[in-house]
DNA sequence: CTAGGGTTAG
């Protein structure tokens, strides 16, 4: 029959990423589902099969072993008792079932210690609540299996939720894939749980495709998000460096909360500290001080509890704002809050100072931490290194280094180049360069700011050869990272060099980073080299990165520049519908370029409908849309200054 | 009976 063909040899390894949803087994059992659904009237259980067993045969350890249908490819269970309405669970003690499962090391054993309970009627909660306590990615596999498949159950969206929890710890990324079909698969529609884990897993695994898929197919489900998952969202496009995106979500967010609050929908969009803390950082990474300052107002008035981070991002956007009054102010008053400052809040209240030139603050402060015997780390370290070489005192600064040692705090990277700075800006270059050299014949791993801070420094003093061989030296990397390489290469304008560097990193699969093709697509559009822009793109698309909108700006810049305005077309759709916000610069480059073409309607239809562009069309914009107005009068509406 | 988030130094 046609389970026993569906072995986990016969899944083919290549059938991912929908992940062993395969056509041509799911025909194959037709026949088959079609008998079981009729003898024990309700789901069709071997789709079931199909999908468990595919997803199982990506394990690897003893649990894998037991993928034989053999068991329980035919006989439905016997009891099947959906019909009577009595369940048993009162008599079962859920504690110690969990601990005899959890005793158990493949499937074939957890079947065992369920197989009394085919008989017997244990209600979807008692199961999901019995579920809930197994921790273990695969045990809980196998019960929902056995639930499946031995017992007959309907498992419900509770039950895939904490199978998918812990698929997701593990990070059985291709499991969760194949969870989530089958979740779909069975009506045991994904909800906001279910979605939210999924997004956030995705994320902070830097698997930022799949996390926006995920959201748009929650989107496309009509499941709410709350504030948790708005605020990761937030935090996803900041560290993708996407201000567009980031904003976009936020847009989203208001939409939300305006619908919660007319009681459209559920859940719970009230913004707590953490979220408006998310939100003030976003604002912080992009430089909007102002705006971060409005927003810990509206948290002060919405009476939000300040808390420890938070405070932290103040003191630090209080700093950059030049408000180092106000930013002291606040850290002397945590302890009133009844927030004790950490190790973050005093390196941020140094930097502040230095920033200041509050020199004899930040050393006082440095002093009694030291005295009060509070935690310091390497960035403390760092940051009064950095201050002593404002204040001019080198040997102070260099005393430093060895003090953290002796501490038992390492000197990273930062500490290196921050003192080879003030060596340079002493005009100490022999100090400077001795130091490198040192690194170097350590074995100290020297990343691109302590290459870049070298190569400049010779190239100030007039010493391009000493730079020119550090740079030569890149292009054959064998102590260092390609990657460093290429972003050091990169930086420095060396085309070439960067190119061949970057194919052979990428063929190898040694380019990890977004940020490294970014940096390259950087380097090949200030060059005019948009052949190249658009082959750095493709790979990165190829690779499953997810553009920021400067660099989709510069792929369609690009394209227009190589006369490919459906390209540039297809993207700049395609992204949009992705809910990528684009700055008003790339939507007048795609309006020049339907110009260009003649493609007047575009411009209606791509560019200007539902867009936020009208009301802020300057004097100079409308004259680069005259001509896809030629046809139509100006709208009075618009705003000409 | 199920889930998820934020901060410092070159």
């Amino acid at each position: 029959m046609g389970t026993s063909s569906l072995s986990a040899t016969s899944i083919p390894s290549s059938s991912l990423p929908s992940f062993g949803i395969n056509n041509t087994h799911i025909t194959t059992t037709t026949t088959t589902t079609t008998v079981a659904s009729r003898k024990n009237g309700n789901h069709p259980r071997t789709l079931r099969v199909v999908v468990s067993v595919a997803r199982r045969s990506s394990d690897k350890d003893v649990w894998r072993s037991t993928t034989t249908t053999a068991s329980h490819k035919t006989t439905p269970s016997p009891a099947s008792p959906r019909r009577t309405k009595v369940h048993f669970d009162q008599g079962v003690d859920a504690a110690a079932l969990a601990a005899s499962i959890a005793q158990t090391t493949n499937e074939q054993e957890l079947f065992a210690v369920m197989s009394p309970f085919k008989t017997r009627q244990l209600s979807t909660r008692f199961l999901a609540s019995l579920l809930s306590r197994e921790q273990d990615w695969q045990r809980s596999i196998a019960l929902l299996d056995w639930i499946n498949e031995e017992a007959s159950y309907t498992p419900n969206v509770f039950i895939y939720n904490v199978v998918m929890r812990n698929v997701l710890r593990a990070k059985q990324w291709q499991v969760a894939h194949g969870l989530f079909d089958e979740m779909r698969q069975r009506a045991a529609s994904p909800d906001r749980f279910t979605y939210s884990m999924l997004i956030t897993h995705f994320g902070k695994q830097g698997l930022f495709d799949d996390a926006f898929s995920w959201l748009q197919k929650m989107e496309q489900d009509r499941v709410a998000g709350d504030l948790v998952l708005y605020s990761n969202l937030i935090e996803l496009s900041r560290k993708l460096g996407d201000y567009s995106r980031a904003i976009s979500v936020f847009s989203q967010l208001k939409r939300a909360i305006a619908a919660w609050r007319r009681n459209e929908v559920g859940g719970c969009v009230v913004p707590d500290t953490v979220s408006y803390s998310t939100l003030l950082n976003m604002y912080v990474e992009n430089q909007k001080f102002v705006e971060a300052l409005s927003v810990f107002s509206e948290m002060k008035e919405a009476k939000r509890a300040l808390d420890l981070t938070t405070c932290n991002i103040m003191i630090d956007v209080y700093g950059q704002l030049g408000m180092a009054k106000e930013a002291d102010r606040l850290f002397w008053s945590m302890r009133k809050m009844g927030i004790g400052p950490s190790v973050v809040s005093y390196n941020t209240l140094l930097r502040v100072y230095g920033d200041a030139e509050l020199f004899g603050e930040a050393i006082h402060l440095f002093r009694l931490m030291q005295r009060k015997d509070i935690e310091q780390n390497v960035v403390t370290y760092n940051t009064m290194i950095s201050i002593y070489g404002k204040t001019l005192e080198h040997e102070k600064a260099n005393n430093l280094i060895q003090e953290m040692k002796s501490r038992g705090i390492e000197p990273n990277a930062i500490t290196y180049s921050t003192i080879i700075s003030i060596w340079i800006n002493a005009g100490k270059l022999d100090r400077a360069a001795m130091l490198f050299q040192k690194l170097r014949a350590s074995g100290f791993e020297i990343d691109q700011v302590l290459y870049q801070t070298m190569i400049v420094a010779y190239e100030t003093v007039g010493l391009v050869g000493h730079a020119k061989r550090l740079l030569h030296e890149l292009k054959r990397p064998d102590n260092i990272p390609r990657e460093t390489a290429i972003r050091i290469l990169a930086g420095a304008g060396r085309i070439e060099e960067a190119t061949s560097v970057f194919r052979q990193a990428f063929d190898a699969g040694e380019v990890k980073d977004i940020s490294v093709f970014i940096c390259m697509i950087d380097l090949f559009s200030t060059n005019g080299k948009y052949r190249n822009v658009i082959e750095v793109f493709d790979k990165m698309r190829r690779a499953c990165y997810f553009p920021d909108s400067n660099t989709i700006a510069l792929v369609l810049n690009a394209y227009g520049k190589l006369r490919e305005v459906e390209k540039a077309d297809a993207l700049y759709t395609e992204m949009q519908e992705e809910g990528c916000v684009f700055p008003n610069e790339v939507h007048f480059q795609m309006l020049s370029l339907y110009g260009a073409i003649g493609a007047f309607d575009m411009v209606e239809s791509r560019c200007l409908r539902g867009s936020s562009l009208i009301p802020t069309l300057t004097r100079k914009s409308c004259i680069s849309l005259l001509p896809a107005f030629m046809k139509e009068p100006i709208d009075s509406t618009m705003h000409l200054e």
